[in-house]
RNA sequence: GGCCCCUUCGUCUAUCGGCUAGGACGCCAGGUUUUCAUCCUGGAAAGAGGAGUUCGAUUCUCCUAGGGGCUGCCA
């Protein structure tokens, strides 16, 4: 390995909602450069402006930040090697393009949209489906390569519309060693000569990106396996620019696949399948489209990164919870995996009931008192912190917290139809106006004193535990089933849980 | 169609030529628990198929099949 500083680089496209795929694409390269002490760096590769959607950027900068995996440096996050968005290197990229038609490696093409257009058409009608602008069909197209160089002058003296095309050598192996995935060969045969530089003065993703991971001294590019087709053109492009020597290393990473079927992850399958792809919700300024997202939904930044870190890396150990500095101290590019990787919903709320459960009680108590306030329910740390323990091993959500402890906040307005209906009758409600007439007596109403003063009941008439439990619970709660109903009690406090024993003498039937 | 990549339990994965193929999620059963949840114990569940290399292949090579990606003046 170089001796050179490592420096990554996450490059989205700003033209939507940064998905769960491309948070893990930045993750690995974030857990990577801090591993190695290097640098995380984000790139806004905007080159192309018809697709632009407002809020996109800022998503993505969102997005990183919820996770913990801000950058060093780049849009959003200053740095010295701007700027950081495409777009506004603009004027840089055009240099390039023309040193490439100077040493013969790139060439001007006149050919409209349309007059592509046609030629596609006519050879799919052929039965050739897959046209390509190559060493063959260079030659019958317009372009500085068949045009006279006075035409080709009057052309661009005229402002007449031109493209700049990489020019490729016939029959040359193309190989180049992917971190992940060893030795990959492609013969330059199978390639076209892809676009370098657009007619709107734009250059192509490839030129972009070639030209700025060199400018910011880009050390290693980590990104998804969709590019590992174009890998061979950039190769070839550092090789062309005379940059070979300080060529990144590169590291194709697998795919997230959905969760049935066939086919790489795609903003629908959520709704369709009832998770989030998003890790922040999406609404779309330019219609209606909206995207639930793993924030809204109650995930924990930890639990989602812990989850994501899984699909498509292990450390080769059996421990799966990891936070992200225990992740960056266990990573390497050398254990990602070469198979794409099927998204597990059922895991995803795994790791969120293991982060949840690693909370603190105060911690807890904390958010569910957040929690308990978004719905109007005032709460005091300490009953809420009492609450979240006696809780918390039912809960994969702080909202499952919440909801489940919704008798501790409000008395019940109906009763377990169930157990209404199997465990109440008269003796029950004898036994509950017992209970009633003992507790009223209990100075001490802690946990324990009720337990004692409950016990002590069974024990004097001699009833097992399923004689009076029950009805006890259904009484004070509502319900057939959950904690220590002594806790419970204790709790609700004695005055309130009198009354709902009242009350449930009153309305039970 | 062409090119490239991939292939271990349902899912995520361990294994870097010699294992009863391990773990996790999920699932099932039993135990603990007044109930539910938790927890504990156990269980079902896998190296796509075929050749070759080797004393020995899940592991190396080739072929087949299957899956995925790319195939735009999109990234």
């Amino acid at each position: 390995m170089s001796n050179a500083k490592v420096r990554v680089r996450f490059a989205p496209s700003p033209t939507g909602p940064l998905h769960m795929g491309g948070v893990r694409t930045a993750l690995y390269n974030y857990l990577f450069a801090k591993q190695q002490g290097g640098e995380f760096i984000l790139r806004i590769e905007d080159t192309d402006q018809t697709r632009f959607v407002p809020g996109a950027e800022q998503y993505i900068i969102d997005s990183l930040k919820w996770c913990g995996i801000s950058p060093d440096e780049g849009q959003g996050f200053g740095g010295d090697f701007g700027p950081y968005r495409q777009s506004e290197r603009k004027a840089m990229y055009k240099e390039y393009a023309d040193h490439l038609i100077k040493n013969g490696h790139a060439y001007y093409a006149f050919d409209s949209a349309d007059d592509l257009d046609r030629v596609r058409q006519m050879a799919k009608a052929a039965g050739s489906p897959n046209w390509q602008y190559n060493h063959v069909t260079r030659s019958s197209m317009k372009n500085s390569l068949t045009l006279s160089q006075n035409e080709v002058e009057k052309r661009l003296a005229n402002g007449e519309p031109y493209v700049i095309r990489i020019k490729l050598n016939r029959n040359e192996e193309v190989k180049f060693e992917d971190i992940v995935r060893g030795w990959v060969s492609v013969n330059t045969n199978n390639m076209d000569d892809k676009v370098l530089f657009k007619s709107d003065g734009m250059p192509t993703y490839h030129l972009a990106n070639i030209v700025d991971d060199h400018l910011m001294q880009i050390s290693h590019v980590i990104r998804g396996e969709e590019w590992l087709p174009s890998a061979p053109l950039h190769v070839l492009l550092y090789r062309y620019l005379g940059w070979e020597e300080q060529m990144p290393k590169f590291a194709h990473l697998p795919l997230l696949l959905k969760p049935d079927g066939n086919g790489k992850l795609s903003k629908r399958d959520g709704d369709r399948l009832g998770f989030p792809v998003f890790p922040l919700q999406w609404n779309n300024p330019e219609n209606d489209d909206q995207f639930s997202g793993y924030r809204e939904n109650g995930y924990f930044p930890e639990a989602f990164v812990n989850m994501l870190a899984f699909l498509g890396w292990n450390p080769g150990t059996e421990q799966e919870i990891f936070s992200l500095e225990g992740l960056s101290e266990a990573f390497s590019l050398e254990k990602v995996n070469k198979a794409g990787a099927r998204y597990d919903h059922d895991k995803t709320k795994w790791f969120n009931q293991q982060y949840l459960r690693s909370k603190t009680d105060s911690e807890l108590g904390q958010l569910l008192a957040d929690e308990a306030a978004k719905h109007q329910h005032s709460l005091s740390l300490e009953k809420a912190s009492a609450i979240a323990i006696l809780m918390k091993e039912r809960a994969y959500f702080i909202k499952d917290l919440y909801e489940e402890s919704q008798f501790f906040f409000s008395r019940p307005s109906s009763y377990d139809e169930k157990t209404t209906r199997k465990k109440w009758n008269s003796d029950a409600r004898n036994h509950v106006r017992a209970l009633k007439q003992m507790f009223s007596e209990l100075e001490d109403f802690s946990e324990d004193s009720v337990e004692q003063s409950f016990k002590s009941y069974l024990h004097d008439n001699e009833l097992g535990f399923g004689k009076v439990g029950p009805g006890f619970r259904l009484a004070v709660t509502g319900k057939g089933m959950g904690p220590s109903m002594f806790a419970i009690c204790s709790i609700l406090g004695k005055d309130e849980t009198l009354q709902r024993m009242d009350l449930a003498l009153e309305k039970l039937p």
